[in-house]
DNA sequence: TTACTAATGCAACTTATTTGCAATAAAAAT
DNA sequence: ATTTTTATTGCAAATAAGTTGCATTAGTAA
């Protein structure tokens, strides 16, 4: 299943995703449209919006998991997809780092993906 | 705050974790020790555990909470702290991976600490 | 053995996420 | 333009994870 209806509800989500390049955690989209739609609502415009590769999500390290729009640096080639993510311990902001990750090859494991964060302050923070 | 009484409690637990060089989630140990201890003392337990550095935690790609103990190898010097650990998608078995990780520089941004999750099959999954 | 207080168990609470279902509204068919 | 189809939504309720307060218990040191 993907998104299949241009509803309101995914207009909004969409637009937040295309202005906000940041990483969102859902609560924080819960929280920002609480007066325009349901939490249930969001969950699952959000899990069409991934399954459709529009946004990709990864989990911080807190737990979090995040949502970002995907874009063609970060997303549309198989071979991009994976790059680390960034969470800034200062003022909580996260996002995706373009760089390319080679995966080490591990003896006896076979290694299909990875997940990279990277922790510490973001530009804004280092002043 | 750190673990100061040797309760059966915590020795159950910490045998737990000499016996088991897996990483597991709390809510194993929750399940694992239902007869024995209330869950609220498995998170005290572990909390303790983790602040002694006699355990060590991440959070895996599901989001899920994963303590280990810690090593030689793994943790007491703290160049070796970071490490990347390893989640298998067939059995669910998480570990660590004795590696070194070598974080990578990114312009404008202070890299303090970094988390990576191998994902794919362990050696018992790949036959 | 006693005194001190960390540690535990239990109940209750918060927060995140999921599920079922009836009502609504896109999009397709007429 | 109207009707039909069915994806989508909202709401209420359930589930699950994790936390907190407090009275009781049990390590440990004096």
């Amino acid at each position: 299943m993907s998104i299949i209806r241009k509803t309101k509800t995914v207009k909004l989500v969409l637009d937040e995703f295309n202005k906000n390049k940041d990483a969102i955690p859902v609560v924080d989209l819960i929280d920002k449209f609480k007066n325009k739609m349901d939490k249930t609502t969001v969950y699952r415009i959000i899990e069409r919006l991934e399954e459709s590769n529009i946004v990709h999500s990864f989990v911080d390290s807190e737990g979090i998991k995040r949502y970002v729009k995907s874009n063609s640096e970060n997303h549309s080639h198989n071979e991009s997809k994976i790059h680390p993510h960034f969470l800034c311990e200062d003022c909580g902001i996260s996002s995706c780092i373009p760089i390319e990750i080679k995966i080490p090859s591990i003896p006896n494991y076979n290694i299909k993906s990875s997940e990279h964060l990277l922790i510490g302050q973001c530009k804004d923070c280092l002043n």
